[in-house]
DNA sequence: GTCTATAGCCAGATAGAC
DNA sequence: GTCTATCTGGCTATAGAC
């Protein structure tokens, strides 16, 4: 692994469990195991560094949800693959959601770099393609959006707000991931059973 | 109003919109409109003046959800308050769920003392009457946890990660707050809708 | 490329006049 | 109680040796 690497990675761990204002360089090159100097040799200053480790966290995520709002399945099938998918994903990396939910929230300029990057998350198709199985009697009538914010809420919250879920319904790591790993099938059953016609 | 509760409400602005490592005092005092010194003698330091307004928050919160939860209603009749009332609350305070969650990922050791709190969010007493309700067989075999878990998710997310649900499906801040309109009745309907024998 | 040492700044906190 | 001025520590960033 490149010093390089061992920085970017570290940082990853830091940024993600602290967030950019919370987060420390010399805690940051602790965790790499090298000199402070050295972050700022490799990527100049903290900000380019957490902008590394934002849109490397991005283009990990929306290129997976793209294929699969943009593929040729029917609505149901993408809910179902959505859902499997994103919470396999996020198992192995717990702390994505409330990363990326945080700094989009304190940092609103953020909002719209990221807007415009092409490997933004564009459920665009996916809404159409409600519409039309509205239409054709597949779906009950309902706002498309509403579903798919359904959808995100029911994937993401349990991620997003994990110390607050697992202080509320008092569970363990283990509890808590066997209750996510039920998810990657139920909800996606749920949300069909709630909108098929 | 008295400088102490100029003090807090400006506070309270900063730190729910820069969480604590964000907020920066000169910008509280600015906010409230007098001197940094200020800060210091009315609430001693940061640490202080910041749990003072993450406690305030949550003894807002906290009794209406317990009163909700532990009342005699029938489960759906719950779900449907909670909904109502949770929505219509978080409107008018709407940075205060990423708020709470931002600050219990960031500072774990919070977590414990909040959950010694008596004012705390406790469902116990809903999921036991799930539990009931299930074997009466008004509601579907289901685990009352997971219940509880899409009933938060449904209702906070869309305010938790409000900026990136924004930014994904394009909404304007008057579409999302008619969306949130809408879900205070819909969310209920669904959710009882796929649980219901 | 990798380190040590340090510059320079900024934010939290305090001293002290009024 | 409220202000101005200032101290102190910690953090980002850089200079410079090796």
């Amino acid at each position: 692994m490149t010093t390089e690497e061992k920085i970017f990675n570290a940082a990853r761990i830091v940024f993600q469990k602290k967030g950019f204002a919370g987060a420390r360089m010399q805690e940051i090159a602790d965790e790499a195991g090298i000199n402070k100097a050295m972050l700022h040799y490799c990527f100049k200053n903290k900000q380019l560094l957490f902008e590394a480790v934002f849109m490397k966290a991005f283009s990990q995520l929306a290129p997976q949800i793209n294929a699969i709002f943009n593929s040729d399945e029917s609505v149901f099938e993408k809910i179902t693959r959505f859902t499997q998918s994103y919470i396999s994903f996020v198992i192995e990396n717990p702390y994505l959601p409330q990363f990326i939910i945080q700094e989009m929230n304190n940092n609103p300029e953020f909002v719209m770099s990221f807007l415009n990057h092409e490997n933004r998350p564009n459920p665009n198709a996916l809404i159409t393609q409600i519409e039309r199985e509205i239409a054709e009697g597949i779906i009950i009538p309902l706002h498309p959006k509403q579903l798919v914010m359904d959808i995100m809420s029911m994937t993401i919250f349990p991620f997003a707000a994990q110390m607050m879920v697992k202080g509320i319904l008092q569970l363990s790591d283990e509890e808590f991931k066997k209750m996510m790993e039920e998810r990657k099938t139920s909800i996606a059953n749920q949300i069909i059973n709630s909108i098929k016609r």
